[in-house]
RNA sequence: GGCGGUAUAGCCAAGUGGUAAGGCAGUGGUCUGCAAAACCACUAUUCAGCGGUUCGAAUCCGCUUGCCGCCU
């Protein structure tokens, strides 16, 4: 097909929204989220969200589609991706997507098919099991024996593929190594295009803390203090700020403290999102040093001819 | 100036004669229905400096230097 997508992936602070912006208005896109945070309302500082008079500016898909106290998943996004996806297209515009969470990109790219919906009390039962002494390494013996294949690549203490990999494995009765291997997406069906856009490790981890500083002068401390009163689910209650704040509410350390921790564990966060864009042989860099929107959309907008 | 204490990686820190724990940070990596999550690996030829004792010293002794106390 001859319909483009374009990602533009990176680690958090690296300058992606506002390179988007320009970029997307010259080529007559709408720019798709791919972020797991900012599908969440009500996080708004937290996760950095486009404002709303970019918003207004340009449609924006995938940012503010469920209250913090649902659960999403990288599954959900899937199927709220390609559909997203759809309707751009059916309007004859180009999607670009826009975001740092790296297995949203792969999902969408790759498809995810282990087609096995996750059970709450099977799951639950797994980890209660792992509790007692022996437990994790039963589960881990139990993969092995059910599907080695899966077990060779998990490491024991990853508790948490050991158990999605066994979950899998009793819920169809195959294994899920092999389901993995069905594999389709967007990727082979339209004409993609992946970058992943990010300055000089030394200049992202500046921008890192720049930005951070920047959150809590925009009264991030407000904005937790409310989403902390709320019943969060557990997958909105794991962005970073949340946790870091709580401990100086409730007064175990001080402010400064939370501000550290959550400038140490943002420069964490952006560094596993570039191993994981790294070891993705079809995404194409951009460096963005001095973050200047302008050059970098220019940039982006070159590659993307050729 | 005197007396006492202390000095181990970027930071915290264990080790009191037998060949440098651990944690944090840092770096590299894994990852496909919690992913801003979870998990893994690597990272001090060397213990402030110099000299001495000893088969052997981060560990004992001396001097020097830095820091911290107390006294004058």
């Amino acid at each position: 097909m001859n319909d483009k997508i374009i990602f533009l992936a990176g680690p958090t602070a690296a300058g992606k929204s506002a390179a988007a912006l320009i970029l997307a208005e010259r080529v007559g896109a709408e720019i798709v989220s791919c972020d797991s945070m900012q599908v969440y309302r009500g996080m708004d500082i937290i996760t950095s969200k486009p404002s709303p008079e970019d918003r207004r500016r340009l449609p924006h898909h995938l940012i503010d589609i469920l209250p913090a106290t649902e659960d999403y998943s990288a599954f959900r996004y899937y199927e709220d991706a390609v559909k997203t996806v759809e309707d751009i297209l059916g309007r004859g515009r180009t999607p670009l997507f826009v975001g740092g969470t790296g297995l949203y990109v792969s999902v969408v790219l790759d498809g995810l098919f282990a087609c096995a919906p996750e059970e709450r009390g099977l799951r639950e039962g797994f980890y209660k099991e792992a509790e007692s002494a022996q437990g994790a390494a039963a589960l881990y013996e139990r993969l092995r024996q059910c599907d080695p294949q899966a077990a060779a690549r998990i490491h024991p203490n990853d508790l948490r593929r050991v158990v999605r990999a066994l979950e899998v494995y009793t819920l169809t009765g195959r294994p899920i190594s092999e389901k993995q291997k069905e594999r389709s997406g967007l990727y082979g069906r339209y004409q993609v295009e992946v970058f992943c856009l990010t300055p000089p490790r030394e200049e992202l981890y500046r921008r890192v803390n720049a930005r951070v500083d920047e959150m809590f002068a925009a009264g991030l401390q407000q904005e937790v203090r409310g989403l902390l009163s709320l019943p969060l689910s557990r997958a909105a209650g794991y962005a970073i700020g949340l946790q870091e704040l709580k401990g100086y509410f409730e007064g175990k350390y001080a402010l400064e403290e939370a501000r550290r921790l959550i400038k140490m564990n943002t420069r964490h966060y952006a560094k596993s999102q570039l191993t994981w864009f790294r070891k993705d042989k079809r995404v194409r860099w951009v460096d963005n040093a001095g973050a200047r929107p302008e050059e970098a959309a220019e940039k982006l907008w070159k590659e993307s001819l050729l």
